[in-house]
DNA sequence: GAATTCATGTAATCAGTTACATGATTGA
DNA sequence: TCAATCATGTAACTGATTACATGAATTC
């Protein structure tokens, strides 16, 4: 089973949902660290149902819409366990177009290579207000039993990110500024 | 085109080369930013061809075994140099298994989830010190204009983001041994 | 009444990995 | 002579996005 199974079985884990819940899921809490579209995560449901790890039941919303809400099972939960206690394999460095870009920015003029790195950097430090926004919430240090402490410790990690993001762009500025002169 | 084709643009940008050549720069130079294998690289060779944006030449190694000396051509040029100075689009955040687990790491033992972390760390130390031994290559800050520039510039973003990524397992590491006691 | 959100699916396509397949060259 | 590296491709499959397709419920 792939990483979309597990991410799914997790979320359904923590309570049950409809395939429309998780795709918003998927947007929110999970932004972080995975994201699927809705075409991939109806089939995705499909395949757990069938391999016994989640099970649903049809709730009607209004009149005649159904909707299913689908549970983790017991196996399912045990799946989830063994591959969140599984070592994670070797270090691999994610695609990054626009560091990929920079790498060639040679061939363009001095002036839109600043410009572009401007606009990124404007990106990353709204992102970073963004989810230091979300830090907010928690006002104390959650315990270390319950899912809020993961949620914390994958908090710190993006603001971590960011930061490092935002100050590694702030030195490209400076030292193509400084050339300059 | 897909980024694979400004990739391959861009180093062929750089210097003729072989597909077997390109797939080596996949793993070395290009490692931070982009990977692909020699798979994915001969048939995006062919297309690049056929657009008209790479040329080659047929050159004998030893006294039968040909090989493809691919060149940038003016076309594909003025097509990295689009590539190159076009704005990114919205961020995007990177999938990470590792954040995911760590995510839904209530659900195991809390002396697993140090071990994992401290795997993790170990990991990231070791590309940290890989990454800063390449810096080492750089004796004095090279000239803006050139490609030693860009490069130096993204090898200082693989040393923010090793360093971030190792102070913050490290955070979480103290937050887990913390509330332990 | 109209727009947005809720709700579920399928089809076509693209990007990427793993496996299959072959053979020459070089250096130990 | 044996292993590692050089060298080039194709086939099958998996993961993921975009587009197609439909319709109810809610809110303005």
């Amino acid at each position: 089973m792939g990483t979309l199974g597990y991410a799914i079985l997790g979320l359904l884990h923590r309570r049950s949902m409809t395939g429309y819940e998780l795709s918003k899921e998927f947007e929110s809490g999970l932004f972080e660290v995975w994201s699927a579209k809705h075409s991939q995560i109806y089939p995705e449901l499909k395949g757990l149902y069938e391999a016994g790890l989640i099970e649903y039941q049809v709730e009607i919303s209004g009149t005649v819409l159904e909707k299913k809400v689908y549970t983790i099972t017991p196996a399912g939960q045990q799946a989830l366990r063994d591959w969140a206690q599984a070592p994670c394999g070797p270090l691999q460095t994610p695609k990054d177009e626009f560091r990929l870009r920079l790498f060639f920015s040679d061939c363009i003029p001095p002036q839109r290579r600043r410009q572009r790195l401007e606009e990124r950097l404007a990106q990353h430090r709204q992102r970073l207000a963004q989810i230091e926004k979300d830090r907010e919430k928690f006002d104390t240090l959650p315990p270390r039993e319950g899912q809020a402490f993961s949620d914390y410790l994958v908090l710190l990690g993006g603001i971590a990110r960011e930061e490092a993001t935002c100050r590694w762009l702030e030195t490209c500025l400076e030292l193509c500024r400084q050339q300059e002169a």
